[in-house]
DNA sequence: GCCACTTACTTTCGTCGCGGAAGAATTATG
DNA sequence: CATAATTCTTCCGCGACGAAAGTAAGTGGC
């Protein structure tokens, strides 16, 4: 499978590396990109040359920063001709279908949501080609699809197991790929997160780089070196067996004070149901914490020293550059900053380095994005493949 | 300064490759090297030849692993001279300065220990050039020394700080350079240790990698595609912030229930101590537990407990190939091993890869065989620089 | 308005390192 | 003894790169 009819290759390493300085970072000049990539000015003429005249690059008139310097020729921007192709990402929730459409630097230009009423795969299938054919009237120059599926997934095209789908070895990227003739890539939605933030978010050109997701459940995104490291556990429960308080509450999904109990929604919203009785939501709880609600206060407290404990273990252990908190769960941060911090100062050596912490709100249309961002690194790099 | 005389310099890069392969991976045929490398096997006979000719490199007529194909003509095993140079690694501790000689392979050949009764700088760069004199008599071919020193070093040469020495900003590279005439390297014991066992240990090959020493304090070293990881906190009470159980002992030199209290050699003699009143070593603490002692079982079980959730944590966060265990203080695997691993068992997800966990009694002349290591690294790769 | 000066980019040319193909060396197999 | 298999060597050509010289396009001084 892995139809990569119109990708950017042929292109030499050295103009893909061009191609994706420039993708990642921005507008630069020829002298800048040469500073980046360790070249010689000559070369960047070489290099540059068919990638403008291929129309990928373009001279942008107006220099997004002036430069410092106002002697000499003025350098001559570089930048990628962001909308020469459009992206489809998809996340896929138990009943809905939230779409994007982005830009080769992964700007959302449309949005385009549906429910979902049934979980078969072939079905599934179908309202993902009917949604892309909706966009694409939009939106014709569609170079790919990026999908985002809770559950585990193989080879960015296999849906190995996905318990809220009832899914065992679906072959999703195939499915989609025959009914649109589109290259697909199917990934976590962590993971594509994770990629997303990566290569155009928070995690831009860090060497280590951590993202912490909280939501339904916790989730765990590391990059070393600008790749993800994939592990065995992932979306698999993650965080059920990080204990962060051993004498911590208990809930249905996780162990004693481990980070799901404490920390997921339903952790929260369990642990304030079993002492009042009462259903609430996760927002409702949040309010109540930041109005004085004591039972609120003590759970949404405990959460935030949970998170600042575990925020303190990482950088001890991981020492990343940046720490992304994303998720619907970050709400938690607004009320709780203050005990989070107060935990990472309590288990952090006074002399290491402070904690880059960043906290992003993502919706449903994140998500999708971060998987849109997969099909652009597939066409960018000529491989679905890691 | 950074003499480099004797460096192996002129390299290419492609030659510095085959070197360091051939150096850290032992006896390898020319094919073997070209899959290694992801080389053809033409270039490979262009970078071994002035190699061999030089006198590095060798044909070792007796390969060590027989290959599994005995059709075809034989591979020729390439084979550094691990001979044909030596180095020198020293160990600095309040009261004795350790040494070794050697081999290119560092493996040691010698061992020379002598009294330190003097911390005056001078002083000591004058014992360690008469010490390097008297080696020098059995080891002519001496190519570069390596200093390991508890305290921080900054840019491989000078000791900015050494609470033990009571130094502050002491040149000690120089020093010892401008006595001997050799290249001299300075640096953190721990991370000597850290980086001999990336290159000839336990680490070797791994892309993620993690050294955890027991001694009297607590040290950490982690590994990331080759490279140590620097971080500002190194050697200045490392570990006393790691929590491993909030309600854990309080000791003089750690916070409550953290690493150092718990598993430093001394944090462990001080919770023995003040139960009992007693003043015992630490081999008489772990001989008690064994024996069923219940303060000493207390003890040591709580250290192994807090020993394996450092280590679930590490693994649960770094997701290292390996953790390697050295320093005096390891002695307590031995004994609570079972502690260790129930402990890891409980903070690790079921799905989630074994950890590996290798244990290394380390004695001093191992810490002065990680500086000589240091040594081996500068002149093969030609800078000092990590 | 002219000229020096600075910086950015282009052109040209030589070099170096690599892969590929063909060939030599050295063994097992029938 | 021919054949196959495997390793290593030789040779050639390509492609990417850097160095240096040249061109372009501005600023600032007089």
């Amino acid at each position: 499978m892995t139809a990569l009819a119109a990708s950017w290759l042929p292109l030499s390493s050295g103009e893909r590396a061009v191609a994706i300085e420039v993708l990642v970072h921005g507008p630069l000049s020829r002298t800048d990109l040469a500073r980046r990539l360790g070249l010689s000015a000559g070369s960047l003429t070489r290099l540059t040359k068919p990638l403008i005249e291929s129309g990928l690059l373009v001279e942008s008139a107006e220099g997004a920063t002036l430069p410092e310097v106002r002697q000499g020729r003025p350098s001559q921007p570089l930048d990628i001709v962001a909308e020469s192709r459009s992206f489809i990402g998809f996340k896929i929730t138990d009943d809905m279908v939230y779409g994007v459409v982005t830009t080769l630097r992964s700007e959302i230009v449309a949005r385009h949501d549906r429910p979902l009423d049934t979980h078969e795969p072939e079905r599934v299938a179908d309202l993902l080609a009917e949604m892309t054919g909706e966009l694409a009237r939009a939106h014709p120059s569609l170079a790919g699809i990026g999908i985002g599926v809770g559950g585990l997934v193989r080879r960015r095209a296999v849906v190995g197991e996905s318990p809220f789908l009832s899914w065992r070895d679906v072959p999703l990227a195939e499915l989609v790929e025959e009914r649109t003739g589109l290259p697909v890539v199917v990934e976590n939605d962590v993971a594509a997160l994770v990629e997303a933030e990566t290569w155009f978010g928070a995690g831009r050109g860090l060497d280590r780089f951590v993202v912490l997701t909280i939501g339904a459940g916790i989730g765990y995104g590391l990059v070393l070196g600008g790749k993800r490291v994939p592990y065995a556990e992932e979306d698999r429960g993650f965080g059920r067996h990080w204990i962060a308080d051993p004498s911590g509450p208990l809930t249905p999904e996780g162990e004693r004070g481990s980070a799901v109990s404490m920390l997921s929604i339903p952790g929260i919203r369990y642990q304030v149901q079993a002492a009042t009785g009462r259903e609430v939501t996760y927002e409702e709880i949040l309010a109540g914490a930041a109005e004085g609600d004591p039972m609120c206060v003590r759970v949404i407290g405990e959460a935030g020293r949970a998170l600042g404990t575990l925020v303190a273990q990482i950088s001890n252990f991981v020492m990343p550059r940046k720490i992304l908190l994303a998720g619907e769960g970050v709400g938690l941060m607004e009320v709780a900053g203050e005990a989070v911090d107060e935990a990472i100062r309590a288990q952090r050596h006074p002399l290491a380095a402070p904690v880059r912490l960043e906290t992003k709100v993502s919706d449903f249309h994140d998500w999708a994005r971060g998987a849109a961002v997969l099909a652009i690194q597939v066409l960018v790099l000529g491989t679905a493949e890691p």
